[in-house]
RNA sequence: GCCCCCAUCGUCUAGCGGCCUAGGACACCGCCCUUUCAAGGCGGCAGCACGGGUUCGAAUCCCGUUGGGGGUGCCA
């Protein structure tokens, strides 16, 4: 009988949690739990210039409201640097690495002199540099023979060991690079099958020949994952995506209908099912059934099979969860309407513009404040501009808002705002603008002052 | 450029040589139900990228073409 299998996710700590690790998350998860093995949660934390406890925090809130429960870690890559060094020096010993001192602009202007392809020559393979401080590591890959791993999920052929250049395993910071890190451990953690997206396929040609280096016997069984894609077909980027999990369960997304949808992206339950319980996954995954052509993350299926998630409550579970989620949302903003309101009603609407969708305009407060305020539009265009490149936090907010106001020729803050105020909450008095838009969010906050100055153009017209 | 992977409706997918006149879901469009809007029911639109093979028979196997994606960092 072959011992329970040991699998792994390894998020770096960036600040959010992607939707495809979350969906990569899920699937080892999945394989786990149906084959009674060990699911394992490791920071790769080897990149100390990003690296943020507060974003280990975020990972495990996100994984944890995906309800992925992890058997052992969170490890960190950052705690285990002896573990790398030895390894490291085990590579040394064997003859395994040379050291280089080129720099990225050399290797460059190199591979521009002679036409070729991009990356590393070989340069320092055979110069016999001292290994010392300070100069990067690199594998010296065989230029003879073939490299070759099977995979549960997409064909995989031998790889020319010649074609792959002479990789990193060290940076001259004496910091491991992600592929030591990785391959050590998975070693040292006994990881017997590695489910991982597919941007990391061709990186496993050099994970094995690494894995071999070290003597570390039979390597793991490989599954490759299809990449979840936007509309154009990309990776999904944070750039121009939303791609946090954060970000759909603070739209109001339930967790086990963003699970359920992610487990369909690139795998199906097949007899014509879509909506399955995470039992009914469990029993039923399996890997070898997943696709391994891309997929395209749809939020408006994601929106159905929440919509048959949100159908299926209780009366009271339904209730108890919106609550909960206009609560989230409201409960920041709650203190800062108190000494604006004369009624409990009018707490409601100060802070409707939150977790509505748009904003409900007021028409009459709108056209006095278009009247009033020859710059208005000039102040919008001038915000959205200034908005999107700052932290998006109350200060940073307000002082984008007064430079975006004397752009436009507008001293006064009062003035400034007022044209803001109105086109993000629809009314002219309301809880502080700050505070508003942040909890509001950039997307949300530019989406509304664009919708803003498309009203602005009919505008004139109609007055 | 080079290396690698992939290819069924607009999108997610079923299909693993005959059950395919290619099934389901989302989206879209009709009709029914309904005081309204949803939900629900019924129906419609829409796809095997192309070209060669193999086979009695191919969406399914092989080759090529085209198209798409990933990698090509002292990021992970």
């Amino acid at each position: 009988m072959t011992p329970p299998p040991r699998v792994r996710i390894a998020p770096s700590p960036t600040g959010y949690f992607h939707v495809g690790t979350g969906r990569t998350a899920l699937f080892n998860w999945l394989f786990a739990r149906q084959t009674g093995g060990t699911f394992v949660l490791r920071i790769e934390d080897t990149d100390a210039a990003r690296n943020r406890p507060e974003h280990t925090e975020g990972i495990m809130r996100a994984m944890s409201w995906l309800g992925l429960d992890w058997d052992e870690g969170p490890y960190f890559q950052s705690q285990r640097s002896e573990l790398y060094q030895s390894a490291i020096q085990k590579l040394v010993d064997g003859g395994f690495v040379y050291a280089c001192d080129c720099t990225p602009e050399q290797i460059q202007a190199r591979a521009k002199e002679r036409g070729g392809p991009p990356g590393y020559d070989g340069f320092c393979r055979e110069r016999g540099l001292e290994l010392t401080a300070g100069r990067l590591l690199r594998f010296r890959t065989p230029r003879e023979g073939e490299t070759y791993f099977a995979d549960l999920v997409r064909d995989s052929k031998p790889i020319q060991n010649g074609s792959i250049e002479d990789f990193g395993v060290r940076k001259s910071s004496g910091d491991p690079l992600f592929i030591l890190a990785n391959v050590v451990d998975d070693a040292d953690m006994a990881i017997t099958h590695v489910i991982r997206g597919e941007d990391h396929f061709t990186n496993t040609t050099k994970y094995v020949l690494l894995w071999e280096a070290l003597g570390y016997g039979p390597a793991p069984t490989f599954a490759h994952l299809p990449l979840i894609l936007n509309d154009q077909r990309k990776k999904l980027s944070k750039r121009r995506d939303k791609v946090a999990v954060e970000d759909y369960r603070d739209d109001g997304y339930l967790p086990e209908a963003m699970v359920n949808y992610l487990a369909l992206l690139g795998w199906s339950p097949g007899a014509d099912r879509e909506i399955v319980s995470r039992e009914e996954m469990i029993a039923e995954f399996r890997l070898e059934d997943v696709k391994s052509a891309g997929a395209i993350f749809d939020e408006r299926k994601l929106q159905a099979v929440n919509a048959e998630y949100l159908r299926a409550l209780a009366p009271e579970e339904f209730v108890a969860r919106s609550q909960a989620w206009l609560l989230d949302r409201w409960g920041p903003i709650a203190v800062l309407v108190q000494e604006r309101s004369r009624t409990l009603g009018e707490v409601y609407t100060l802070t409707d513009f939150l977790y509505r969708a748009d904003p409900v305009i007021d028409a009459e407060e709108w056209d006095k404040g278009v009247r009033k305020n020859p710059a208005f539009a000039a102040i919008l265009t001038a915000t959205v501009a200034r908005y999107a490149a700052i932290d998006w936090d109350a200060g940073s907010i307000q002082e984008a808002t007064v430079a975006a106001g004397s752009e436009a020729g507008v001293e006064q803050l009062g003035k400034a705002q007022a044209p803001v105020r109105l086109a993000v909450t629809g009314r002219s008095v309301g809880p502080p603008l700050w505070e508003s838009l942040e909890l509001l969010g950039r997307d949300r906050t530019v989406a509304r002052l664009q919708a803003a100055l498309l009203r602005l153009q009919g505008g004139p017209l109609s007055m």
